[in-house]
DNA sequence: TATATATACCTTGACAGGCGAAGTAGATAC
DNA sequence: GTATCTACTTCGCCTGTCAAGGTATATATA
C-alpha cells in the first residue's frame, strides 16, 4: 500500500523527533530506520525530510552539528532540545485525539 | 482542542463522503452534523467544505442538485455515487492502515 | 580501469488543499 | 429597522510534500 502525502503530512516532523529521542542522528539513518520499522511500505522522500529539519531546527527543536567521519560521506547530526521534547509529546496527545476524532467523522 | 490543518488534510472528503452515506445532504448541514457529533471540536471551514464539494463532483464521487425549498435560503444538495462509495470503502482502508503505521513510527 | 551502487547531503520550483476574508441573499427574531 | 441565522460562493495566500536535479566519497564488480 502506499499511505498518501495528504494522510502523512502533519506527522513528518513527530516521526523525526520520536526517533531522536532516542540518539541523535542523521537523515539518511532516520530515513533507513523508517523504512525498516514499516517493512518498507513508508518512506519520506528526501526533500521532504530534509525540508522538515529546517523547520525544526528554525523552531528550536532540534539542533544539528556535522559528524567527524573520517571516511565516507559526512553526516549532519541532529539533537532534539528540551523544547523539541514537549513539542513531541504534544504532538503525541493531539495524534491521539485527532484519531478519535476522525474516527467519529468517518 | 484543535485538530489542525495539516492533520485534517485528506480526510475532509472521507468525512463528507461518510455523511452522504446515509442521506443526501447539503453544506450547511453537513458542517452543524460535524459540529454536532464532535460537540463542537470540530469542523470544516466553508471555504474548505466548498471546495471540496467541487473536487468531488469534478472527480465523479457526488452528484449536485438544488432543493426545492419554497421559503428561507436556497440548498444545494448532494448525493454519493456507486464510484463515491468505492472511494469511500478505500479511504477507510488506507485510513486504518496508516493509523497503524502512524502508530509504529511516533 | 571503468562503472555501477551505496552512502550522504542539498536546492529549486511546482502543486494542492486548507482557510481567512469578503460578499450575496432570504427569513426570522427583537 | 436591525441583528442573527441560514446557506452558498469566490479570491488569493500559506504551507508542506515532492519531482527533479545536483554534489561528493567509498566500495564492489565486470
Amino acid at each position: 500500500m502506499n499511505i498518501t502525502s495528504d494522510i502523512l503530512r502533519g506527522h513528518t516532523e513527530t516521526i523525526i523527533l520520536r526517533h531522536l529521542l532516542e540518539k541523535d542522528s542523521y537523515g539518511y539513518e532516520i530515513n533507513k530506520s523508517i523504512q525498516e520499522k514499516t517493512n518498507n511500505q513508508f518512506e519520506l522522500k528526501e526533500a521532504t525530510l530534509y525540508s522538515a529539519f529546517r523547520r525544526l531546527e528554525s523552531a528550536g527543536w532540534i539542533t544539528s552539528y556535522w559528524g567527524d567521519e573520517t571516511t565516507g560521506a559526512r553526516r549532519r547530526y541532529y539533537a532534539i532540545t528540551p523544547e523539541g521534547r514537549n513539542f513531541y509529546k504534544q504532538n503525541r496527545t493531539d495524534w491521539e485525539e485527532a484519531k478519535r476524532l476522525i474516527d467519529t467523522l468517518i
